[in-house]
DNA sequence: TATGAATGAGAGTTCATTCAT
DNA sequence: AATGAATGAACTCTCATTCAT
């Protein structure tokens, strides 16, 4: 029913990312949206079905986008280590270039209505299929070790971007996050353990 | 004004973690909480301030009692890899011991509202402290590298568990997340590369 | 779940007659019943389940008890051409009694909607009920021919007298419906055909 | 404004008598009856003033043609109590012919709405007077009492009728009207009461 | 004539919180 | 301490109507 292009779904889109960022999703109105996009309450909803399709097709567009982006310059990367590099750096640029995308991917995406979390996953498995090929082709490279298990060695990866972001957005210093990058990878490859001589 | 302690405060967490997990945050409606504590409505607030109250406290004396026993449990133990080993078991084997709980520490809590956030986060610091401690012994005893980052360290750690705990709460196949213990452990002391000979 | 008694309950019924016949259904909003019931918008629905339920429930109330008087009273009466006078005179008689109720259940009450029609016809079949029995008794009474089709007797006599109250509610003129008792008696007694010499 | 002439126009009179008989006037959008009629939105509004219009003018057409031929093949007949059996029969008839616009005839144009009442009474009230008419005639003819009262007596064909029509209509099973008419037309001459030997 | 994208007013309902008993 | 009836603010979504093209 809802028509899912043109330049006031876009509008629409970048209206919520900056209302959903600065209130909070329950205090973003779909009237203060619909105010920041200049357009009225209605017309919304000729191109969203409902107020969580708001935040589902947000995340949709701007996460999908970026999975595309990130899959591209990793594939153009040999060896596995490079790409899980590529794809700190990626997922922390990504972030560190749009704060408040950041803010409702790390906050309000995070709500516990059913519909909305399940939107979410849809476009977030995307990505998390894109770390496994990561992690599977290191070990076919014998660069990661054999015994990895793939599943947890895509939620140490995921998990700690994940939560390196989260800080950094709940933190009211504005650090650089891609500073972080070479030293995330270095754990992640080599793990705690004190260099061997 | 509200008086935390007591049988009828003890009862109403208990049928808070309940309500709230089976229906979540926002349709754990105050007088159902109260019906399943078998008080009446008004009588949640002899004992909690509002409704952000009950999660909050919720949070506060589960979590705050979980760590206490961590805390215990892992100054008994001298290596900081043994201490991280014990943090990953504790974690995980809390988790699995009260789904219920689990289901709120991972998708309840993580509302957007201030207020609330902030009051998990005063209970989670504690946690990321001794999560930090693990680790700066780590690097004393020379388990751990020098150049090791205590902050990205403590985020892999702690992102990487609640990543782990998400996943099986979403999981509809109860497996044992005990059985993860090794795997995790051995990922973060020595990283995704392949062992050397 | 919604509470059917009490004081409060009744005053919404009769605020609610009130403020329909003068509005109308559709501009009879909850919050204006509320104000002339004098409580508070949410306390209607302490004892209603939405607003199609008040209207349901005022025509219960309301028609059921007419009905149940009704019945008592003809009851009374031996022959069915009396009963039949009596109940012509008792829907006439409690029609002509509250105006405003008059208006809410010629009008109001033939809305479209499904739900309330379900409803109201729940109510309405004791009526028709009452109405066969009065036709049954004459049959066999021998005071109405035997070749009378109840079902159509019972709807000359539902739908004249539900027309002629529609009428008199349409009408702005206020004359007087009990003294057309006897016309209509006669008319659906003898028919329209000249009496025999 | 609104040009009542056309193709167009009876083609969304057309599409409205069967939108409406389906969905109901409240649930038959102004976009569905524009759908169902193969044209825009904005062009309902070249045919007719509003949405209650469109019921109105639906109203006006149907049932003023069926006035017309009523009126027509009831001139032909003599006496006043076969013209009274010819306008039971065009009743029946016209309705057993046209299940949609029954269903809209008995069930959608009874909104409360005044000004949809006040169109449709424009065009019934031709009606009553061809009822009118007929009783008339029977009085002058000495077929009908002397002492029938007109006005009750038009009240109660055409509430019997309508009675009859729109129990037809809520009816499940479809059996035909037409097989009524000897039935009315008797109780309407003869009365209920046992003929005299 | 015809289109259909855009408008924006309007209302039922929920539920955290209070307070008289 | 405990109760639970009462409160009332708050917000999503629909849809008849318009008007630039």
């Amino acid at each position: 029913m809802a028509k899912k292009t043109g330049e006031k779904y876009q509008n629409i889109i970048e209206a919520a990312v900056k209302v959903i960022a600065r209130y909070g999703y329950h205090q973003a109105q779909v009237s203060k949206i619909a105010r920041e996009a200049s357009v009225a309450d209605g017309t919304i909803y000729l191109y969203f079905d409902n107020k969580d399709d708001i935040l589902i097709s947000l995340f949709k567009e701007k996460i999908g986008a970026f999975i595309d982006t990130a899959r591209t310059r990793i594939e153009q990367l040999d060896r596995a280590d490079d790409r899980l590099r590529e794809l700190i750096y990626m997922h922390l640029w990504q972030m560190s270039q749009d704060r408040n995308l950041a803010i409702v991917t790390q906050i309000e995406t995070r709500q516990s209505n059913p519909v909305l979390r399940a939107g979410i996953y849809d476009v977030l498995k995307h990505y998390l299929n894109l770390i496994d090929e990561v992690v599977f082709l290191g070990k076919k490279q014998g660069i990661f070790g054999p015994d990895v298990d793939h599943r947890i060695a895509r939620k140490m990866i995921f998990g700690t971007l994940d939560e390196v972001v989260t800080s950094w957005v709940m933190n009211e210093r504005d650090y650089n996050l891609i500073n972080l990058v070479e030293s995330i990878h270095n754990l992640f490859i080599n793990g705690l353990k004190v260099a061997k001589q």
